[in-house]
DNA sequence: TACTCATTTCTACATTTCGCGAAATGACGG
DNA sequence: CCGTCATTTCGCGAAATGTAGAAATGAGTA
């Protein structure tokens, strides 16, 4: 009783229907994951992780942080513009220099605790033991 | 006292000096933030989010993963391979068959607490307020 | 008003990522 | 052993991202 694979893939044998069904049946709606995946994504980069820690307990302006990153400031200015977007980080322009500050320490608490999690379960994928 | 702007950027007037270095003490060292992006990364997909969730509870092979992703099982392999090497999750070959699996829940209720900042706090980037 | 300068926005380009189909791998059944 | 089939790896074109530099913006200042 082959299927003749016409989806060239395996047809009924292999896949289980009742738990494909039930999985989905749990996931979220599609639009949710992506809202999900494009906040992450924000912070999924080293330049904007380290804007958050630099602005832990501080104030400081762009061209502060463009030196705290290493970068230009224009680029420095679009990473802002999107932990901005995040509403990880707030500013407040004084005078000609505009000041960034932390909104609250959600987003730094959990590239934390992804830190913690790299630092004594992986570090190079060796040892799977706890 | 002109600094002649030698740098192209503000010189020292506009810049903190101490509070660059204070925060600059403060960073973790490059390859840190990079490790931590790097691992974010990997969750930052629409996808691997919907993978982690479906296999919360259960166990499922790649073409049933591919099914739920509604992707080709190249495609999904290769969703599995990242997150395989992030450790997030486990695989056992049983025949041809590989059945994938959580190795704990440690990113799935990372993404869902992302998930519930996302949901109270901004949807559209509306009320600043708790 | 005109000038300076911090910041943002725009533009371009190199690099990376995404996801498919094709080819390779490895295991089971004959 | 050989064929079949789930899975993985490879190669590629398309799309997204990162970053610098140029141009635009807007606030202080002479």
């Amino acid at each position: 009783m082959r299927r003749k694979v016409e989806e060239g893939i395996c047809e009924v044998d292999c896949v289980d229907s009742a738990k494909v069904a039930e999985a989905l049946a749990g996931l979220p709606p599609e639009g949710v994951s992506r809202e999900v995946a494009r906040a992450l994504k924000v912070l999924a980069h080293p330049g904007r992780l380290r804007v958050l820690k630099a602005l832990d307990g501080r104030e400081l302006c762009v061209c502060d942080l463009a030196r705290v990153l290493g970068m230009s400031m224009s680029g420095t200015s679009q990473q802002l513009r999107e932990l901005r977007e995040l509403g990880a980080i707030d500013y407040r322009p004084e005078g000609k220099l505009v000041y960034y500050s932390l909104v609250d320490r959600f987003w730094l608490e959990l590239a934390e605790s992804v830190l913690g999690k790299l630092g004594h379960a992986t570090k190079k994928r060796r040892r799977r033991r706890a």
